[in-house]
DNA sequence: TCCTGTATGTCAGAACTTTGACATAGCCCA
DNA sequence: TGGGCTATGTCAAAGTTCTGACATACAGGA
């Protein structure tokens, strides 16, 4: 019953479905990276912006989590960011060891200036998807990403 | 709040489709990371595996490009299968540069010995995905990496 | 109070990947 | 025949990320 129609489960795995998710991430990395290149920034350090822009005062443990890295990786991000001028720790924390982060006012300029580029790649995946079709898509990476964590 | 409409494109940069797609990636690298280790077999090292047996003798390059990493990385990666006996690869090439790999019976045993394993990774996210929708989303999958390769 | 558990930040080293560069091999066409 | 073009393999160095380890900070219960 499992040699249903619809699904034909391909013998090559270059059409699994790991495989081509891994496909479009690469080709999404790819497109990020050269975008981003011309303004000094990297992916991680994009995203960590992003974030910030969005919940200011996220720590280091709170962006790594959200950028899918290590919290040492996240260190190292949020260092060249912080010797970049983008963004201001507190030397030490208030409340537990948690630095609380937030964007200077340059961080703001920057991530304004990448965000078109940026945005514009994520606008060439939205054209690609048929309209009525990218709720269903978010909804099933999501629950992909949910399969997989717990 | 996540009340919207089909159409509207969210605020929040954590329901964009790139970063739905990073997720689902990194929770598949995670899984797969988990389970391959407990073979001795790194991520790229298993799709090269997978991808010989599928297409023996294909060379460094073609392994790169199949994998999306650099032939630089792809080489480091057979030099290990090479070095742990799952693979062979002739000195010299007969016909141009390229030097094709082949799996060994160790390389076959091993393949199968991890398929077990990932298979039943890929069953779960396949598990997670309505079935008349599958292969819709390979489709838009596909769509995506299409659109951001050009 | 003390102690266990959980969470965070950070250091050090290893592992992996990329960028940049160079040499070689085949193809195509003037 | 020869020169340009492309593809491949590889070395070296730099960059990035991870694993492992340790110290600190708070919460909660014995």
């Amino acid at each position: 019953m499992k040699e249903s129609l619809p699904t034909a489960p391909a013998k090559d795995v270059t059409g699994h479905v790991g495989y081509l998710l891994k496909r479009a991430q690469a080709a999404l990395r790819g497109a990020m990276d050269k975008a981003l290149r011309e303004h000094g920034l990297t992916v991680p350090q994009y995203a960590t912006l992003e974030l910030l822009a969005l919940h200011p005062g996220m720590s280091n443990a709170d962006l790594a989590r959200a950028t899918f890295v290590t919290r040492q990786s996240g260190n190292v991000v949020l260092r060249g960011l912080q010797e970049a001028g983008l963004i201001t720790r507190p030397a030490i924390a208030d409340h537990g060891r948690a630095r609380p982060a937030h964007l200077t006012e340059e961080g703001h300029a920057r991530l304004e200036a990448v965000q078109t580029a940026v945005y514009a790649i994520e606008q060439r995946m939205v054209e690609a998807i048929p309209p009525q079709r990218m709720a269903v898509l978010l909804t099933d990476l999501d629950r992909i990403a949910a399969a997989l964590e717990e």
